[in-house]
DNA sequence: GTATATTATGAAAACGCTTACATTAATACA
DNA sequence: TGTATTAATGTAAGCGTTTTCATAATATAC
């Protein structure tokens, strides 16, 4: 079918490993018959082949990401961190995407026994301490993005203050009845943000009222949807009186929520969480992730950690910054169709 | 390191053949045989190694798909419609990135040779006829979207209709100086999208005007960003009188431009093109490209062609459907802040 | 109970490469 | 010019599978 080495080696009328040699640049080799293969490769047209090459170095030249859903604009973002990173190097990205119906950790292990890469970095997917730890034994060279285990490099974003700041800016508003759009409380970093969000609360001694948490019914990728949002949002509205403000636990469902409230006639001051790149552009305000940054780093540690496994472990958490934009102001302040 | 094939042969007292064919269950093997030895796979935790495998067997159960940026709305769309498409089958999805930067040809056939993957399917990547001609012999699983050889597989989108219908719309609304936002000019699409506006504003005997194509200076991401459709919607604003009308070649573009036009407390209607999942919620009126399914379409055709390579050559145009929402509105009836 | 058909298993080659080690060729030095 | 070094190349094993073909075990027929 395609070329191979051998044949290279034929036509150059050396042995493989000599062209092995020319092609990886690996091991002395007479500059003569150094470009006798290059010549012979390139006009051949050869190029190892990905698979014999995995098998033989046991070197896979490929980064996995692993992730629940890929189509999510938050992992685009944070993907165009790892990607950029990862572009000054000669490794391959393989995406994979875990199906959240199925046993994420059989899913995870399943991967890593097959070796498919030289490192993964996972991102927002929650396991375990336990969990974690038997998976360290597949590889050593493992990245946890939104997600934190001792044994392995992470980045992570202190959700607990990022909530904290936001509903306690409502509160030095004046507000009282502040409610808050969470979503499947089956992860992390939403627990974290239901903490802040009561911590806030607490801390300005406004009672908690379980109430004023609300999700839509839509369960398609977790709650995290427009969709979801919009319908949260619904369920706020219903409300007498309405709360005085909402602070909404990813701005994917903002989006849906603020469509809601237009609809509505209605102004709910709403800060969200993410900043997507889109957020600024429809002046949501909005406790911003560094998702770049945060792909990037994993990137860089993944990378680190490859080059070497006795590096000892970094973990970085980064304070995410609140950005005030028109969606938090008052009704009289906000624009509206109606 | 890992557990190998071999280990679970020694363990069951039978050969690496019969180890094999239990895991992949191909060829008979007595009953008794086979739960041993899928209850010692399962309590060692043996996996088969992908590289291995796919030395061996020749079939690597893998998807590429290869895109120009991976982080990037559109692409995400139909990123979606592939993923689960694909989910009904055993296949992994490898994403790859190419760079614009550099020789995209080359990478493409550099990617073919290392036979990284069972199929490939091209995304929004343009090459001559010829060059595609030439790819053909790497691998007869290629199904290219958005962008046509007769020799593959291809899902596209009328974009000469779609911005035909978008421009003529403007022009039925009595509009004349009706501006264009483009991009760079080197990708098919945006010359088909160009042919269209043109085509419509000469159908309806408006004259053309090339100074009313517009785009902003920022290259990032070939013109397909924000930033540059904000860009291009202030040189817009600094016509005098200024234009009608606008059509804008991307969704993205068009938030950008949004944008601009909202700082200025002007409002020029607007349709864009794409219809991102986005566009919705933020009221934008754009020519609706079917993403997702042009990406599960896309993913059929290539299954089908990896089953049978026989099967006959498929195409399909989707002819795209314009979505009014606010922004193609007149001045008058749409919201601003100032 | 023996011959025959059938089913289950094993041995070994192959996949295309890398790499340790052995060998040969080239150069250095006396 | 001969020997010692060093550089260039080749040989062959190994990576972990799949798969063909041969063989052993079992079932079926008489």
């Amino acid at each position: 079918m395609g070329i191979t080495i051998y044949d290279i080696a034929k036509a150059a009328d050396v042995s493989i490993a000599t062209v092995s040699r020319v092609i990886n640049d690996t091991g002395r080799v007479r500059s003569k018959t150094r470009e006798k293969v290059l010549k012979l490769a390139d006009e051949m047209g050869y190029h190892p082949q990905a698979f014999a090459q995995g098998l033989a170095s046991k070197k896979k030249n490929t980064i996995a990401v692993v992730v629940p859903v890929i189509s999510n604009y938050f992992f685009m973002e944070v993907l165009a961190g790892i990607q950029d990173q990862l572009s000054n190097h000669e490794y391959e990205l393989n995406i994979i995407n875990i199906k959240s119906d199925e046993d994420l950790f059989a899913q995870a292990e399943h991967l890593l026994k097959r070796q498919v890469a030289e490192g993964y970095i996972f991102i927002s997917i929650h396991f375990s301490d336990e969990k974690w730890k038997s998976l360290k034994r597949y590889s050593k060279s493992i990245v946890i993005v939104d997600d934190w285990h001792k044994d392995f490099d992470s980045v992570n974003v202190d959700d607990k203050h990022g909530a904290y700041a936001a509903t306690k800016h409502f509160v030095d508003q004046g507000y009282k009845k502040i409610a808050m759009i969470s979503a499947l409380e089956n992860s992390k970093p939403i627990i974290k943000r239901i903490e802040g969000y009561k911590k806030a609360l607490e801390d300005s001694g406004i009672e908690f009222d379980e109430n004023l948490i609300v999700t839509g019914d839509s369960s398609y990728r977790d709650g995290f949807s427009e969709k979801n949002g919009y319908q949260a949002m619904k369920k706020l509205l219903a409300m007498d009186p309405l709360p005085d403000a909402c602070f909404s636990a990813s701005d994917i469902k903002s989006i849906g929520a603020l469509k809601a409230m237009k609809e509505a006639g209605v102004h709910i001051p709403l800060i969200s969480y993410d900043n997507l790149a889109i957020s600024e552009y429809i002046g949501l305000s909005t406790v911003a992730q560094p998702m770049y940054e945060m792909g990037s780093i994993a990137t860089e540690y993944l990378l680190e950690r490859i080059d070497n496994n006795d590096k000892k472990i970094s973990h970085t958490v980064y304070t995410p910054e609140i950005k005030l934009r028109e969606s938090s102001n008052k009704p009289e302040s906000i624009s509206s169709t109606e």
